[in-house]
DNA sequence: CGACTGTTTGAAGACGATCAACCCCTGTGG
DNA sequence: CCACAGGGGTTGATCGTCTTCAAACAGTCG
């Protein structure tokens, strides 16, 4: 199990050298097709790629009704997507990784339509939309890669939906959090879940407290070690049939 | 109230004559902009464009796992999309009426990652994907458009997530329904409701059940009048009240 | 008329929310 | 070094909403 003084895994991507594997390493994260893009698409992504922060835990990085002017890319850290209704109650629409796109949502309207905070501390890149849409016109790859992007934020919000226990929510979402991770070249058994455990709650519209229990009987079950906000995936085929019915859609 | 024989609104939007106000009556639905699209690009759509149809009431317009080719502009009828778990249990994603598109979250992965099932007679447009993706790289406002369109659904799909009370999903949905009936030339008091109320359950998540006791509460309130499948709004402030929460999120 | 589906209504049960208390760790100041 | 305050997290007891189960009802189509 854990001990708790040991640091269980680095804060960042194993270093691979000159190689460049994954496109968390890559400033332009998700908007990097599998098979890259061309010398000169490239030189123009950079000249509008704009780096931006650190931003400290809980600042924003845009705000909800703010002009929409571009789209961010995660470089490090771990950004949120929150929407607040009239009396002030929140909603964590997601979480974001390093290497994935936050603020596609808002190409509808000309204003965000939530806020993305800070959830540690965080590195982004900033695109100008304008630019990117004009780009992208150009460069066929990129605006297959922007469709691409966009179809699965609404495969990944369409996935909440549906009438799932409290098991089948926290299971599904380690996995999906395990397997984003791996994909940046992080351990997909031992991660981090820098957030507050309220927050992941109100992701999974729980409450705190269901949460911890859940926590709980996966810990007494095995499949889990946790200390704190490091979790190890102890059994992955249990959690993975516990997230089954979420996950499986066909 | 409503008497049980009489025909409260007409099947389809009224005829304005020769003026087309509504891309509900344009085979393009929402592919339109709202200030059109130049002859060249007019011409262009039109060849690529294929009626399809008429669907009747449970068949398939697409089915999950099928090769992805197409998106489609619903042209008369609803269309509900349709996620199947492994044990059979359904996931209604949402309804589809009359100048929506749908299957535009299959672009990410080369499947359809649900199924199209028309709710009662349906026709469509169907539009080859990969010859709209060419053609939007010539047609910068087509391009916008579909960003748009994929931006919208997925603030849609976003929209369901949350703590809702039954009566603030149900009134939720309906002041949707209404709004976007409106948008196409439809009556935004006097609706129809074509699919089976466990299918508003379903997508609703919530029982059949609870869906005829919310309905039967907003009767008793005086917010509703319900013959069958029509449904009149009788108090809208009321309803838009219980809808506020879920559809005010700044 | 009778089988069928879809809808409604009632009663009992389950799951998660809420309320309340406690614990653990951290940081701060005496 | 210890005391204390504070936030985040955990645990237990109770409550409420929705689900489930069961039955009756309505409209439709053969």
């Amino acid at each position: 199990m854990l001990g708790q003084t040991e640091t269980l895994w680095p804060a960042s991507p194993v270093d691979d050298g000159d190689q460049q594997h994954f496109c968390s390493t890559c400033v332009f994260g998700n908007l990097c097709m599998p098979n890259g893009y061309s010398k000169d698409a490239l030189r123009e992504l950079h000249c509008l790629v704009e780096h931006v922060g650190p931003f400290r835990t809980g600042t924003e990085i845009f705000r909800s009704g703010g002009e929409f002017t571009a789209v961010y890319s995660v470089r490090a850290g771990v950004v949120k997507t929150v929407v607040r209704d009239d009396r002030g109650r929140e909603q964590i629409l997601g979480f974001h990784t390093p290497g994935e796109l936050v603020g596609l949502n808002a190409v509808y309207g000309d204003r965000y339509p939530c806020n993305a905070v800070a959830v540690d501390t965080v590195m982004v890149c900033r695109f100008s939309f304008p630019a990117i849409a004009t780009l992208s016109a150009k460069i066929p790859d990129l605006q297959h890669t922007l469709f691409k992007l966009m179809a699965k934020d609404i495969g990944t919000a369409q996935m909440g939906k549906g009438d799932f226990s409290a098991e089948e929510r926290f299971a599904a979402f380690l996995v999906n959090w395990c397997e984003r991770l791996a994909e940046r070249g992080y351990s997909d058994r031992r991660i981090s879940l820098p957030m507050p455990r309220g927050d992941i709650a109100n992701h999974l519209n729980l409450a705190p407290e269901t949460v911890s229990r859940v926590i709980r009987r996966l810990i007494d079950e095995g499949v889990l070690a946790v200390d704190r906000r490091d979790v190890e995936v102890l059994n992955k085929s249990a959690l993975r049939s516990y997230a089954a019915s979420l996950l499986q859609r066909a």
